[in-house]
RNA sequence: GGCCCGUUCGUCUAGCGGUCCAGGACGCCGCCCUUUCACGGCGGAAACACGGGUUCGAUUCCCGUACGGGUCACCA
């Protein structure tokens, strides 16, 4: 075995990935990369009832889109340590549950499912804490620390369905050291005897997650917090196996930003904002959820405010990029507390790095946004606009939202200013100004600015005298960016139209 | 309820015994810039859950309490 940094996410395909579950990955991606190491992606799909058609798919491109690819596995490499779903590799646990048996690690039980509620809530009944199938009850049910040899083999022969279960030592004290914890120990009394093999031939999440790992070389477990109750029972099935562990740490959860609890996928849109990386669509149910993508996020933003939530690099910085997160990365510095989510803060960082575009690409996404509109403007001025537009927005549809009146002309005027700036005089003057427009011979942002100004110093009349009521006409807005740039990006035919349409509607 | 984990401004967090009457960021408020809005600049309000220890000295270490979270399936 190598000492080579190999870290796998491995997530289960029953549906959309929840922020949460990227975030996992991609503390698992810069953990891998800032060590020269290897990312896995592993499919956990031994649970066959909570399959979902697309999820792994969806999975594949949701990380793709933050810029996160697999070195090795599903969406990555074949390096022989395949197959990389667990269902493909269901013939290769039987060996590992048999060694197992073998060595009195574990045993065969027959309790139905029935059977073990009927336990359960026998105890409850009883005001019994917590009913477990342990080094205790397990003298009295059904398995082959019970029942005769012959028995078992009988049952067995017999088709009856059976799982096998993990034989925990009492009172064993089960220690690890987490690397963003610190010591955690439970003693064995505490925990229960959990199915390693179900009834239906496949292993359980546990049994599959300790032999995959193993198998596939894999030096660190970096997973959610969630998983940090069942750390002591997979460190017990390294010791049955007689194998290394894998280093864990156990990531903070993130949190629902009003209620209390974990994020979760029913969070869905009830918050106004997206839990999911990108868009879902399930065919079959017709079950749909929106993602950060198509919310109109830039996927560096989407990770660095992700890659934030729960980790910080000990300095003031706080704008990465991919290759900045890989270079800062540090486990160490990950929080112990779970976060809640702020949508507030992700808009911020996307409003940094829309401005962060450069006026190239930020033309592009207005081009983008004007098409999907059925919208167009002078092609010439796309940059222009797309620039002074960016001031003003935090996505890229922003860039046509916030400045409609640059591609249509105003159907109505904004009421407030019309009734507060547009005075009797104010006829006049726009008509006054619109014969000056009229005879420039290049209509120029600089040349627009100085026929107002002269008409302004002419008639001794301050800005905010004709300036608003300008706006209103041309625009029908009482707010905006600087008008000269407005009407050059018009051009002089529409400003001359919509100022006599404004005298017109307006009076 | 049992077990496990956690607890610094509204939120994300810095702080790894003295440099902290606690720093940064988002948000909020004010001022400046500006014809307006936005951007930008400057400034402000805002937190160590509580109680015991340990120590010359605790935000930092230990214990307890409270609160929060996770988990207790033949789900992952």
């Amino acid at each position: 075995m190598s000492s080579k940094v190999r870290v796998r996410f491995a997530p289960s395909p029953t549906g959309p990935l929840h922020i949460g579950g990227v975030r996992t990955a991609l503390y698992n991606y810069l953990f891998a990369k800032k060590h020269g190491g290897d990312f896995l992606l592993r499919i956990e799909d031994t649970d066959q009832t909570r399959f979902v058609p697309g999820a792994e798919k969806y999975i594949i491109e949701a990380l793709a889109w933050c810029g996160i690819s697999p070195d090795e596995g599903i969406g990555g490499e074949d390096r022989g340590n395949g197959p990389y779903r667990q269902s493909e590799r269901k013939p290769m646990y039987r060996q590992y549950v048999d060694q197992l048996l073998d060595n009195d690690k574990a045993y065969i039980a027959f309790d139905s499912a029935e059977e073990l509620d009927t336990m359960r809530q026998l105890a409850k009944d009883a005001g019994a804490a917590n009913w477990q199938y342990n080094y205790i009850t397990r003298g009295n049910m059904k398995n082959s620390l019970t029942l005769p040899k012959e028995e078992v083999e009988a049952k067995i022969a017999a088709g009856e369905p059976y799982v096998v279960r993990i034989k925990l030592p009492r009172d064993h004290e089960v220690r690890f050291e987490d690397t963003i914890r610190g010591w955690v120990s439970v003693n064995t009394n505490n925990m229960d005897d959990k199915v390693l093999f179900k009834s239906d031939g496949m292993p359980t999440y546990h049994l599959a997650n300790i032999v995959d790992d193993h198998l596939m070389d894999i030096t660190h477990v970096i997973r959610g917090e969630e998983w940090l109750p069942s750390a002591p029972l997979h460190v017990m099935l390294y010791e049955a196996f007689g194998w290394e562990r894998p280093v864990f740490a156990h990531l903070p959860l993130l949190l629902k930003p009003d209620g209390p609890g974990k994020l979760s996928k029913r969070d869905g849109d009830r918050l106004g904002f997206p839990v999911f990386p990108i868009d879902w669509n399930n065919e079959e149910t017709g079950e749909t959820a929106s993602g950060y993508r198509e919310f109109g996020f830039y996927p560096d933003a989407f990770i660095n405010m992700l890659a934030l939530l729960g980790w910080n690099p000990g300095t003031e910085q706080e704008i990465f990029d991919l290759q900045g997160l890989v270079d800062a990365f540090d486990l160490s510095k990950v929080s112990k507390s779970g976060a809640k989510f702020d949508f507030e803060k992700g808009k911020w960082f996307n409003q940094l790095y829309l401005r962060s575009q450069g006026e190239a690409a930020l033309a592009k996404d207005l081009k983008a946004q004007l098409d999907a509109r059925g919208l167009s403007c002078n092609e010439q001025y796309l940059g222009t606009i797309a620039m002074m537009m960016s001031e003003r927005a935090t996505f890229p549809q922003d860039l046509v939202t916030e400045g409609m009146f640059l591609f249509e002309r105003p159907t109505e005027y904004d009421e407030k200013t019309a009734s507060k700036k547009w005075t009797a005089e104010s006829p006049a003057m726009i008509q006054d100004l619109s014969e000056r427009f009229a005879a420039l011979a290049d209509f120029t942002e600089a040349n627009i600015e100085t026929a107002f100004k002269d008409y302004l110093a002419e008639k001794e009349l301050g800005f905010g005298k004709v300036g608003p009521s300008f706006r209103l006409a041309v625009t029908g807005k009482g707010m905006g960016p600087s008008m000269f740039t407005i009407c050059e990006v018009l051009g002089k035919e529409e400003v001359l139209a919509r100022m006599s349409a404004a005298i017109e509607t307006l009076g």
